[in-house]
DNA sequence: TCGTGTATGTCCGATAGCGCACATAGCAGA
DNA sequence: TCTGCTATGTGCGCTATCGGACATACACGA
């Protein structure tokens, strides 16, 4: 298990406001987050919220009867436990580790103070706030109108994009629950996508091959929400690879 | 075409703090909305938000090749053009009326002002949004694990709440593209709630017979949604008809 | 009162995804 | 190196929904 990376690799830490910054970067504890780690339940009233660095984490909804579905991700661009400043407190999603990895956290209390207390900071929540509603609607449209295939591949897409390398680590029961779809149903995709050489699936690890063609196999779903992302997010936009700053790019496998 | 119900039959101005209220209410234009009228096309940078009184304005997605799916409505509860006080001025939604009637528009500029002064109008607006969040969510969970007729009760009772009395004006047609599904499936499941005699339906017209039926038949997204609605959105939560508060209650047949 | 257009109901085959069962393969630990 | 567990691949019948074609029924206006 490697260090932690600096608070800097998060983009809403790096944009925030540097009076905000100061007070804040002294108050922030890195946390080292495992793959399945569930870091808000559902209703929960978080104590902390996540600035993540090199980890991803899930947003579910999960039925009564135990199905699911991620309705968005969250990574380096973002804040986990926007409910905290938006005012509810809680609410009914369930935040789970996808990716393992170190996040920084702060008092729900210190970020809801630099919220209300300074008006850019709470413009950059704001507009990363706006920035999920995209993905969260975009997920609801591509859940009626699109085949398992094309949402693994935005899937996979919207996954590479917050994660050093051009590797993930998952299974592929994992990535079911993700969707909702059956185990099996991912396996019928990642075996097409194997066939056509854009990935390479082996016991819990995706290597992405061919990004370009995943790209074209994909919905236009991960298009719009990565336009509308490096729209609202400030830096996102300016590290054209999309992925994380502090990184090299995806040449060389971690 | 009746008279314009008074702009206190919004809940968030009338919720709004006492200042806030005075300041805008001289401002705010009734404008009459009809059924399928496009307020806002995804991308458009909003002139005006609304504040519906008894109308019904859905956030709708439309994908590449034509296909929709309705994300979230928007009645006497809330609010229609978020973006303008989230940040990112535009949205990739399309917001069309489902329910004729009026609404009270303000100028964008106008809201943005009061959320960025005052903090209680600001409290109040996120709340709002946090509601519409948990709305999407749910949204996108039931579209993915839910038959049409559960999906289709959520919308009926949804819609419900949101108008006078117990009548929908509402073709199946439209209902499909609000649900992203066919018509003929529409049609499938109405029948099948005809037959047991928990809705008439009658040339664009659906006529709720049986709401408690209707509630036991539907899935739990709607209460999930109605119940997070009432936590969160001020008086919403102190009408447990669920209709809007200035209207007699489901007895009479508009 | 009658016609016309819109809204609804229904039938067909096709297909994507489900649920279940089971075979194989890679990995880790003894 | 062997063993056992976990992850993946695959086959089969089932069902919901799709896509298209068509028949009916209601509502409104002449």
């Amino acid at each position: 298990m490697s260090e932690a990376p600096t608070p800097q690799v998060n983009q809403l830490l790096t944009a925030a406001p540097a009076e905000v910054r100061e007070r804040v970067l002294p108050q922030l504890e890195a946390v080292h987050l495992s793959l399945g780690q569930v870091v808000y339940e559902s209703g929960d009233i978080p104590r902390y919220v996540y600035f993540p660095t090199d980890c991803i984490i899930s947003l579910l909804y999960v039925t009564e009867d135990g199905d699911s579905a991620e309705i968005s991700v969250v990574g380096n661009e973002g804040v986990v436990g926007i409910a905290v400043f938006m005012g509810g407190e809680s609410s009914p999603s369930r935040a789970i580790v996808q990716s393992a990895g170190y996040a920084y956290r702060l008092p729900a209390e210190r970020l809801k103070e630099e919220f209300n207390r300074d008006a850019d900071m709470r413009l950059l929540m704001l507009r990363f706030t706006q920035a999920l509603i995209t993905q969260m609607a975009q997920t609801a449209v591509c859940n009626r109108h699109h085949s398992i295939e094309q949402q693994l591949c935005r899937w996979i897409l919207l996954s590479l994009d917050r994660v050093p390398g051009s590797e993930l680590s998952m299974t592929q029961e994992l990535i079911a629950n993700m969707l909702g779809v059956r185990r099996e149903g991912v396996s019928h995709a990642a075996g097409k996508l194997q066939d056509e050489k854009v990935i390479n699936y082996k016991h819990g690890r995706i290597r992405v091959l061919d990004r370009t063609r995943l790209e074209e196999l994909c919905c236009e779903c991960y298009a719009v929400v990565k336009k509308e992302s490096d729209r609202l997010i400030p830096l996102s936009g300016n590290n054209p690879s999309g992925y994380p700053l502090p990184y090299p790019d995806s040449s060389g496998v971690t």
